[in-house]
RNA sequence: AGUCUUGUGGUGUAAAGGUAGCAUGCAACACUUUGAAUGUUGCGGUCUAGGUUCGAGUCCUAGCAAGAUGACCA
């Protein structure tokens, strides 16, 4: 009678997209994801939550998980930074597939791609200033303006776009822009910037390159030259998709496919990289890894295991509508899985001698303690006890009440690891107590 | 001519028209072996108003609320 109703475990929305691709064929079955981070800061818990996610995703379906850097503005990017991402990837407990990516390794395809979309009439150069071209955008509730650059030649834009890669043109002297539409109530779609000038040393390229392209031009595409299946962000990148499909159409590559959840926000921690510089800039705190910063290395010096926070990060669970979680769950978790690997030892802060009266006074035996109650492999240690042994202070009580399990008068109590001590003590006076 | 997204216990997340569940939190109780331990019990919820339906958290309509979006950042 009781069939055994198979207990599926419930799915969050991007597994449930995942399983209808996967049942579709999509992709020949592969699921492939990728870490974006972007070298120019320290991973915190939001980020722990996104990596978590990505690389979960993609082992529960056999998939794989890039590392790639979103390395495309030399002014803010840093070696060191790529070297601590690493790091805490892998103290999380996550293996990427093969070696690091980085976005600037595409420089040379993302270039022509830009050509390649110029020559189709998508894509101009405009040589508006930086104001006029906010300007044109128009506002979110008022349509833009089209820029007098955008009737510009196919010719002429490519010869521009050329001669800006080639350096002729100081930072900022033009900009190459999608042509899609400046009436759209999506402003990613009012002819997006694609490619600046920046006459600066990149942190890998070095001065190989003066233009560089922007995340709208850049992140998609490294998504799509890496086969990347489903490309996981934060909501706000809601309204960048129209724009990364379009590119994707228009270009004729492989169709990656951007999916958005909620990034998680966590009771009194502040995740941004921009004010958590300002902490390590101003001399707030010795460093990223500071253990009071809600950076991953921070947490790490704390001493919370990788497994609480991946733990955390799970049970904050993949949705769509913004949260707050409480503090309390990740140290609920950080105890538990404390409780599970720490070995417990003895000490007493604040010490009251006690005197066994009926124990010999020269006898000292050793008793083997165990080491951590929750791990029966844990082994144990051994604790001399004797007539004279120290407790804590706060452990007895003259006239204790009755939820007051500890020692005192008239009371029995066992040691830990050893005997039941019945108290009938006769004498006290603090620190030393008498105990028959 | 704004657009998009999201509303389920205090918090987070499930329930694919059919018993509103789980976790955390809080409370009470239990406990002679550390505990911020463990165990048991309890508290507490579908944004609002209509509609469809035998039946609505779920579908429809209208509201309301919150968030996102106006960088040559990502």
């Amino acid at each position: 009678m009781s069939n055994v109703e198979e207990t599926k475990t419930p799915l969050n929305f991007i597994e449930q997209i995942i399983e209808e691709d996967l049942k579709n064929g999509k992709h020949e079955g592969r699921v492939h994801t990728r870490f974006p981070p972007e070298p120019n800061g320290y991973l915190h818990i939001g980020h722990a939550k996104a990596i978590t996610v990505n690389f979960e995703l993609a082992q529960k379906y056999g998939g794989q998980t890039n590392l790639r850097m979103d390395d495309t503005n030399p002014t803010t990017e840093k070696t060191s930074y790529v070297e601590s991402i690493m790091n805490d990837i892998k103290w999380l407990g996550f293996e990427w597939s093969g070696e690091v990516l980085y976005a600037s390794d595409y420089f040379s395809e993302l270039y022509e791609f830009a050509l390649t979309l110029i020559r189709k009439g998508l894509a101009y150069v405009d040589d508006s200033t930086a104001d006029e071209i906010a300007e044109m955008k128009g506002e979110p509730t008022l349509p833009g303006k089209e820029s007098p650059y955008r009737s510009r030649s196919v010719e002429e834009s490519v010869d521009l776009f050329q001669r800006m890669r080639a350096g002729e043109f100081p930072d900022g002297a033009r900009v190459l822009r999608a042509k899609v539409d400046m009436t759209s109530p999506n402003m990613h779609m009012r002819d997006p910037i694609l490619y600046r000038i920046k006459h600066e040393d990149h942190h890998r390229t070095a001065g190989e390159w003066c233009i560089y392209p922007m995340y709208d031009f850049a992140h998609g595409q490294s998504d799509s030259l890496e086969g990347i299946t489903h490309s996981l962000c934060s909501l706000e990148f809601r309204h960048h998709r129209p724009l990364y499909d379009w590119l994707i159409e228009k270009l004729e590559i492989f169709p990656s496919r951007q999916i958005e959840f909620a990034r998680m926000n966590v009771a009194y921690m502040i995740t941004s990289k921009r004010k958590l510089r300002k902490l390590v800039e101003g001399n707030y705190v010795t460093g990223w890894d500071d253990p009071r910063m809600p950076t991953i290395a921070g947490m790490r010096r704390r001493g919370y295991p990788a497994a609480a926070i991946r733990e955390f990060c799970r049970r904050a669970g993949v949705a769509k509508r913004d949260n707050l979680i409480e503090i309390e769950l990740l140290e609920f978790l950080v105890r538990s899985e404390l409780n599970k690997q720490a070995n417990r030892v003895m000490a007493v802060l604040d010490p009251v001698k006690v005197v066994i009266t009926n124990y010999p006074e020269d006898k000292t035996e050793m008793l083997a303690v165990e080491n951590n109650p929750e791990d029966p492999d844990g082994g144990s240690r051994d604790v001399p006890f004797s007539r004279e042994i120290y407790i804590e202070k706060s452990d007895f009580m003259e006239d204790p009440p009755k939820k007051f399990f500890r020692m005192g008068p008239g009371r029995n109590v066992r040691l830990k690891g050893a005997y039941i001590l019945p108290v009938s003590y006769t004498h006290l006076t603090l620190p030393t107590k008498r105990i028959v």
